[in-house]
DNA sequence: TGCGTTGTTTCACC
DNA sequence: CGGTGAAACAACGC
């Protein structure tokens, strides 16, 4: 499903592969996903040139000509595809529809073609996420109300004070808050639990008590985790079980395997009602204070 | 067949 | 009132 590390992904193949082309031809074949687009049709961008893909936390920002954008947003099951006339192809997201087979495909919903005969294919199989397009002076606006915080990876990435700022005064799970966009934007369920298993911290804790030494490994997990995922393009997670590379991920979607660092058994339990894996060796789950204790001096 | 899946929104509660 | 947790919602595959 795509979190960041697989918008990121989807966005380098789109700026290589496609910026600078023209757009010949757009085939939206499920239009209420263009919900809430302040243009209602896709229409307007044929025949524009397509400048730049950007992105903030996980949304896709396609910018075409002089003043006009496309945002996108994947949710859990978006997928984009880039197919060349010469059949090279690049593929990124949500591994269903099978990569290497056919397109379109049923659950591609939209088709934009390139003057080159580029195709680029949008596909989503939960039909959750959704395409707004808009006059480029709108985009600041639309993106301010969103939200979010700091971004989660890369140069602009939310800084170790900042995050203690956001922290400190929380007693939610330290795994709720830091999926929370407005503290940092970006994070999602895969690499949340990769960041804290890799920080050795139990996502149950609440947030105001990762302090010192093991938030700063926090911070440093959080940009190697969706790093990592960059670098691999993305997890390869198929039907909410994990297919790790080079020992990643090491316990998202791995219930009952061995973690992949100390090979106890991972277990799945469910915090702020999402599915959350976590090693229990690994990622001890503090000792509760007890009114003996708390007494006691 | 009901469950799991994400991000957003809404609601009850203290 | 704000912080919190839980539920509803979008839709589909298994």
């Amino acid at each position: 499903m795509p979190e960041l590390p697989e918008v990121e992904t989807i966005r380098r193949i789109i700026e290589r592969e496609l910026s600078g082309q023209h757009v010949d031809e757009v085939v939206v074949r499920l239009p209420k996903l263009l919900r809430n687009s302040p243009i209602p049709s896709l229409d307007p961008i044929v025949g524009q040139e397509l400048v730049s893909a950007r992105r903030r936390a996980k949304v896709l920002i396609l910018d075409f000509g002089e003043d006009l954008t496309l945002m996108i947003h994947l949710k859990l099951a978006g997928q984009v595809a880039v197919i060349h006339s010469d059949g090279r192809r690049f593929v990124a997201g949500h591994p269903v529809p099978d990569p290497s087979g056919p397109y379109p495909h049923k659950s591609t919903h939209v088709e934009i073609r390139f003057a080159a005969d580029s195709v680029l294919y949008i596909s989503d199989l939960r039909q959750f996420g959704w395409f707004r397009l808009m006059p480029r002076t709108e985009v600041d606006q639309a993106l301010d109300s969103f939200k979010f915080g700091p971004e989660a990876f890369g140069p602009e990435m939310v800084t170790l004070d900042y995050l203690r700022d956001r922290l400190i005064r929380r007693s939610i799970p330290i795994k709720t808050a830091l999926l929370d966009q407005s503290v940092l934007a970006g994070l999602g369920n895969i690499y949340v639990d990769e960041a804290l298993h890799r920080a050795r911290i139990h996502p149950a804790i609440s947030a105001n008590v990762v302090t010192g030494d093991s938030l700063n490994s926090l911070h440093e997990a959080i940009g190697w985790a969706l790093n990592e995922g960059v670098r691999q393009g993305g997890a390869k997670i198929v039907h909410n079980k994990a297919y790790p590379v080079d020992g990643f991920p090491a316990v998202h979607g791995r219930a009952g395997e061995p973690c992949l660092n100390c090979g106890a058994e991972v277990e799945k339990i469910r915090i702020g009602s999402r599915g959350t894996y976590l090693c229990a060796v690994c990622q001890p789950e503090p000792m509760p204070a007890k009114d003996g204790n708390r007494n006691r001096r």
